[in-house]
DNA sequence: TTGTAAGCGTTATCAG
DNA sequence: CTGATAACGCTTACAA
């Protein structure tokens, strides 16, 4: 394998030589690097980035950190980051948690190595302190609805999205609402179950605990959804789903037993995915890709930053 | 920042020996052993990863390219790759490439400039001939039917897998059969399209360009291809999807039209994933996890291998 | 415009 | 068991 010493001999000029017309600097005379240039295509030659990495102490290597990139919620965030990435020159590298906090601090790990140079969160599993005790080895980002000094957030506000979507079906004329989430001890489902709780008080309705569905991660779960409504005494007739593949789950599984949408349950969506669209679900616009894009951004930012997303009501066939 | 230099002068021994404590060596004496160790707690000490990957020439990073991580295919063979790198220590670098030969060769590159140790190719936009001109730097492996002498591959004969789908339906008493893909100029559509053909063949029927559907990867893409068959004079009885989403939505597509399944429209799926289950779709069970997983034993193995996977049929409601 | 030489933080070799 | 010292391959003052 050549090295820089190798072309340098081969040129018949310096180390420093080749590193400047390796890095484009200027002040090379054209006929050194010309002999340069030609050195390495003799050779074949190409850098040692580790050496790069160890010399200048960076890596243009981000982690991502996120439970799993098979569902759409993810995914999305994802692609958005990549979008950005590549524009930046940077490479992601994967860590895939399932939520277990040991993978979240393998990441950490990194972090302290310098093997990454910065790490964007999807879902935190571990516990902000640990967050804090790894700040000064690098940013890191996070995907939720936290203000702290020190760590930058791009987010959206699930309390006040969850309340009006509430508000919304209230108006509509439910008042038996359940819904559905993915990880009820996740940050995002404490702002809903909040949420949820003041909308109850606020109209005087009570609260079911079995209104609350936990787990609800992808389309077959659906099924599971439909099987506990049949099982309540006093089923829901509204629901909010907080992820579109969940809510073309539970329309098709409702379809099937016989239950009329929206006239014997309403749902709400979550995430305006093309398959709420094909199914005409009614659902809330979460531009994902762009949330992505923000954190990455973020990631490689000087300052601290804390960006609220927006998000759109699309009304369509299932309330 | 604390190094390993530093280290050794508070703890009063050389550099090796701490080195030789960090890196958990015999030999070294249990009193330089606590020193050393009590300077590390007294430092908040941890190596420079860079320096150790110059120093090893091993980065312990494998690089992993696919088009894009939302597709479940994609998701489910980088699940099993996880797996497996999470067992053995590794951690993945992704390559989403859209596509697009350019990102791969960033890849490619990576692999040269040893940032990456090997690569796995889970769908390949690049020629055969720029995979070998890299072989050299590392291990690349592939998941297709691909059997050449220096590079390791792991994939479902999808010649056969499909001819016998195929078989199927005509034994069902289908004599006009379509097929949807995703990407009719990969690799995998091209052994369909021979299957296809040599099908048509063997039963002396003909063939019509029309029951060849492209781009199909998601599951609205199921209304794109209830569209095309409406605007067929003869449309198909019968269709393989070469997804689970997209058989999905040409179902709930289909019930909407007032297609009738399976008397109107017979459809087998492939993947076997859950919302076949849900939907009752009969498919093609195809063990996604296990191919991620063989790819990275694959990648980290020593010998060149060719792994045909094996699949299963699974009967259900749409044939 | 060019080159020398000192890092960057480890690991590996080899002699003791 | 221990420790100098030489790699590893590149960047970057600094000097010329």
């Amino acid at each position: 394998m050549t090295n820089i010493k190798d072309l340098a001999k081969l040129a018949g000029v310096s180390v420093t030589t080749v590193s400047r017309v390796l890095n484009e600097h200027p002040y090379v005379s054209e006929t050194k690097r010309v002999a340069v240039l030609e050195a390495i295509k003799a050779t074949n030659y190409h850098k040692n980035i580790n050496a790069v990495h160890l010399s200048k102490g960076k890596t243009l290597l981000m982690g991502v950190v996120l439970p799993f990139t098979g569902h759409p919620y993810f995914a999305s965030l994802l692609k958005g980051i990549a979008r950005k990435a590549l524009e930046h020159n940077y490479k992601l590298v994967l860590f895939q948690t399932d939520y277990l906090e040991s993978r979240e601090l393998d990441a950490l790990q990194m972090l302290k190595e310098k093997q990454i140079d910065s790490l964007i969160i999807c879902s935190r599993a571990c516990s902000m302190a640990t967050i804090e005790d790894h700040l000064h080895f690098g940013p890191i980002v996070l995907c939720e609805n936290l203000k702290r000094e020190q760590v930058s957030t791009t987010f959206v506000n699930h309390y006040s999205v969850f309340f009006e979507a509430l508000e919304y079906l209230y108006r509509k004329g439910h008042q038996q609402i359940g819904y559905c989430v993915g990880r009820r001890s996740g940050s995002s489902s404490a702002k809903r179950e909040e949420a949820y709780k003041d909308f109850l008080v606020k109209y005087d309705l009570h609260f079911k605990s079995e209104y609350i569905m936990d787990n609800c991660l992808y389309v077959e779960d659906g099924e599971k959804v439909i099987k506990l409504m049949k099982q309540m005494a006093e089923p829901p007739t509204a629901l909010l789903v907080t992820n579109d593949q969940i809510a073309a789950g539970i329309v098709t599984c409702a379809h099937n037993e016989g239950i009329t949408i929206p006239d014997d349950l309403a749902i709400i969506g979550f995430d305006n995915q093309p398959i709420a669209k094909m199914m005409n679900i009614t659902t809330i616009d979460i531009p994902h890709e762009q949330m992505g894009e923000n954190l990455f951004l973020q990631a490689i930012g000087e300052e601290i930053t804390h960006k609220e997303i927006g998000v759109n009501l699309i009304e369509r066939g299932t309330v």
